[in-house]
DNA sequence: GTGCTTGTTGGCCA
DNA sequence: GTGGCCAACAAGCA
């Protein structure tokens, strides 16, 4: 489920822990996936007695930083979660990384493991944190930047295009499709097809749909009923907006929803 | 048993 | 080298 609403939520799950020690880790299956290409061994030595100092989130990746030179990454890939237990909760089957402090734990858990855990030891950023994309809602994130995107992704469908991590940190299937049903744009649409006007208003939709997103969550902990969102995998689900029935079919590898009357390119705003 | 899943990567091919 | 496509990864569910 983790797009980047529910990453930034669930980042700050974790900041409840703030400025408080680290007495302990277990990390009860060193072989999972979610830890490859990481001495995933070396983190209980290096995390125990640290001070969890502050936490970042860009598009679906977290950072968590420990004292001055700690820094773990944390990707929810499919299935990741990030919760807070009791102080001596023992580890369960899909629970992968427990850091026990004084007064709770801070668990990671990941069923599928498509996540991925990263540490680095160090007072400068690591790179994996510092070659991430632009954030949506940053001031890099220009018109200019998704129009030369899309130029170059000329033969791509949008709904690929959009779930692209080089150019749109955080969008994934949901958000794409909700995207491109706010937009008025078919999914398919290839991505050099759209009209300077027509790349322009999706660079505003795709910055909307981010903000309103997490501000949802944060109030609700829901999105508004007239989201495509909250329709799209219901049987025979209709368009919150015109009430035809939802289409369904895959779409650049994926499951795409989307409006065959509001979506069609060529209708008429 | 089959086929599907809201993510990413690496391999293949033009 | 670049862009586009797709199978593979693991586990659970219908």
């Amino acid at each position: 489920m983790p797009e980047l609403p529910e990453v930034e939520h669930s980042r700050r799950v974790w900041d409840v822990g703030l400025g408080q020690k680290i007495l302990k880790v277990l990390v009860p299956h060193p072989n999972v996936r979610d830890f490859r290409g990481t001495e995933v061994r070396a983190l209980p030595n290096l995390l125990a007695g640290q001070v969890f100092s502050s936490s970042q989130a860009n598009g679906k990746q977290i950072v968590f930083r420990f004292g001055q030179a700690g820094w773990l990454g944390i990707h929810l890939g499919m299935s990741g979660r990030l919760t807070v237990d009791s102080a001596l909760v023992e580890p369960r089957k899909h629970d992968h990384l427990i850091l026990r402090q004084a007064k709770r734990s801070l668990v990671f858990s990941d069923q599928r493991q498509f996540g991925r855990v990263l540490f680095h030891q160090g007072i400068e950023a690591p790179d994996w944190w510092t070659r991430l994309a632009p954030p949506i809602l940053s001031d890099q994130f220009t018109v200019k930047a998704v129009s030369n995107f899309l130029l170059r992704r000329r033969g791509t469908p949008l709904k690929a295009v959009l779930q692209m991590q080089e150019r749109f940190p955080g969008v994934g299937n949901w958000m794409a499709d909700e995207i491109l049903w706010r937009a008025r744009i078919n999914p398919a649409t290839k991505a050099g097809e759209l009209e300077p006007a027509a790349a322009a208003n999706l660079w505003r939709t795709v910055r909307r749909v981010t903000r309103l997103a997490i501000a949802s969550l944060q109030e609700d902990w829901d999105y508004p009923a007239n989201w495509l969102f909250r329709h799209r995998w219901i049987d025979g689900g209709k368009c919150p907006r015109c009430h035809s029935k939802l289409s369904r079919a895959s779409i650049g590898g994926r499951t795409t929803c989307w409006c065959p009357k509001c979506q069609r390119n060529d209708a008429p705003e």
